[in-house]
DNA sequence: CTGAAAGCGCTAACAA
DNA sequence: TTGTTAGCGCTTTCAG
């Protein structure tokens, strides 16, 4: 295989400069004849060359690209679609303004070793971050402290920060919508089923639940479970029905614990919403099918994704945050399974 | 905010030159005595030194990623559970081995206009076609023709191409065990529910059924519509019930058509398997659930994505693909829906 | 309109 | 053991 073509080898073809090839190379008009255009421009094809994005960054300090940690105790980082449809629409937004997206899954506490922290390679960053409030400040702090631009996705606005932009939608919000659709019918107790592990936008979900709940003297009861296993699901909530018996309401942390919840309990011979109203979370156009319909919240994770993006490109261009934070709201998705 | 420390700067705090500061920072022990290392390490430490990528890069001729392209005409390219273990098992690999993941997800015949193409900024290329095969074969001409490795997932080995290899799961193989599975009841007719976009995967598991219920005498019905909404989903067997009556067996092209499936049939009174026998296609540990429970095959997209990595990883090391092609087989999942 | 040249941060060969 | 230096591919300033 011969040598990857270089500016030089295409300078030499055409018969002209490197400082020729480069404004052609760049679109640069000013101060090329058409002439040489066209020379260069044959030259280019025949050659097959493409500019080597190192040289570029080296010399114009810019890597074009952006990265995303993703901190997920799961090697499946990838599993729940809200994480997908982020990826999805921050990917999107930064190809299309010929940004690169560096993708990292990492393991909780490991974010230190991780190339993305490690080395310089890219012009900002945007962390997903999961785990204890504590954790997440570490996490935040550690990227933060890097002097590079971060956004961070789902969590709170942290006040001691440089250079930092929280994108979010209102997951609070969302959950107070639920859980006045649910009080529509008597209710004196609910069960939440939640992650085992902590997440931002849950912790938000509960906030939203519980200042509802508590003002309709409403009990609100927790299941933890490893939510990456339907098993593990049914499981749990079928040990709280053991335990604590049928409540009247049953609050998926996301749309598929709640299907997974609609099924055990259909299974068990009680119906939804007669006998238990079911709530989910987070909807997608393909996040499942249930019957009856699940009333939920649908997700705007492509949104935060797109708009992640957006903030961070145009902070690389501003030089600066032109918002501190963007929360957007949440919308109700009727279905029959409550109230 | 001050200006980003370089080997340079470090050198200079700690009064060595930069030859020094680059051997320790790349674990270089010999040549360097321990009490320079621990100045190096100090300074290092003290002003928060990162190495710049591009300059290594520049300089080695190596930019430490692979980039991935996902051809998918849906901006949500990464909506389907294969693509996400897919991605996720290519980019923990790659992390682990100190590479990056460059994501790009593109439209069909969009290819040739991605950063990833146009400009040099991976050192290897992943690539996961979908569309006609003609459609594909361009694809991956387009990617070899740059002169680059190539991991192409999923499709089937083309001869003609250099320094590629293939990477998939035994899709055919998988399709004849389910197909085998199904007949060991009478069956007459067969529908398989397939999506408007040819993927090659698909094509191998329609080859798989075809082949067995050819032999059996089995007619092989068609359904195609927009898999990436269960409404469409549900309208398309809806009209193919109305027009054609209730087949002996209704094959998904993957779990969430076949949920989907057995929801509809359910709905029309229907009786899963006793009146119509379903299966599905790619199980994850949480793509969904559904009673009876799924008969279908256990997807190995996330071993896929780290065969995929390692066979990128050792191209790159040893200077060419020590296999052209592999084919991960792929087990049964047993299930109440068939047969 | 075109070209010469400096230098971005880094590695590695070689000299001291 | 340590330092000097050339040069990877590129952009940009400045001179012609």
């Amino acid at each position: 295989m011969r040598e990857r073509p270089t500016l030089h080898s295409v300078a030499q073809k055409a018969g002209v400069s490197i400082a020729t090839v480069s404004k052609v190379v760049n679109g640069i008009t000013s101060g090329v004849s058409d002439a040489t255009r066209v020379q260069v421009e044959a030259a280019i094809e025949e050659l097959g060359y493409r500019p080597n994005r190192s040289g570029r960054s080296l010399r114009v300090q810019r890597h074009q690209a952006v990265g995303l940690a993703i901190v997920d105790p799961s090697p499946r980082f990838l599993a729940d679609p809200f994480t997908t449809n982020l990826v999805a629409g921050l990917c999107n937004q930064l190809n299309t303004n010929g940004f690169g997206l560096l993708l990292y899954g990492v393991m909780p506490g490991k974010l230190g070793e991780s190339s993305l922290i490690r080395q310089s390679e890219v012009d900002a960053i945007c962390l997903n971050p999961s785990g204890e409030r504590l954790e997440r400040l570490a996490a935040m702090e550690l990227v933060s402290g890097l002097g590079q631009p971060l956004v961070v996705i789902q969590d709170r606005s942290v006040d001691n920060l440089q250079d930092v932009c929280f994108v979010r939608q209102d997951d609070q919000g969302g959950a107070e919508l639920l859980a006045a659709e649910v009080m529509k019918r008597p209710c004196r107790r609910a069960v939440m089923v939640i992650a085992d592990i902590p997440w931002p936008a849950v912790e938000h979900r509960v906030a939203g639940f519980k200042k509802v709940f508590d003002r309709h003297g409403v009990k609100l009861d927790f299941i933890r479970c490893d939510e990456t296993n339907s098993q593990a699901i049914t499981d749990g909530i079928a040990d709280y029905l053991d335990r604590s018996g049928v409540p009247d309401v049953l609050v998926g942390q996301n749309d598929q614990i709640a299907i997974a919840a609609i099924h055990l309990l259909t299974a068990r011979g009680l119906e939804v919403p007669r006998d238990v109203a079911v709530t989910g979370y987070n909807a997608f156009p393909f996040t499942g099918v249930s019957s009856p319909a699940l009333t939920t919240i649908r997700s705007r994770a492509y949104e935060l994704g797109v708009t992640a993006a957006s903030a961070l490109l145009d902070r690389l261009e501003r030089g600066a945050f032109q918002q501190r934070e963007y929360v957007l709201p949440l919308e109700l998705v009727p279905g029959n399974s409550a109230p």
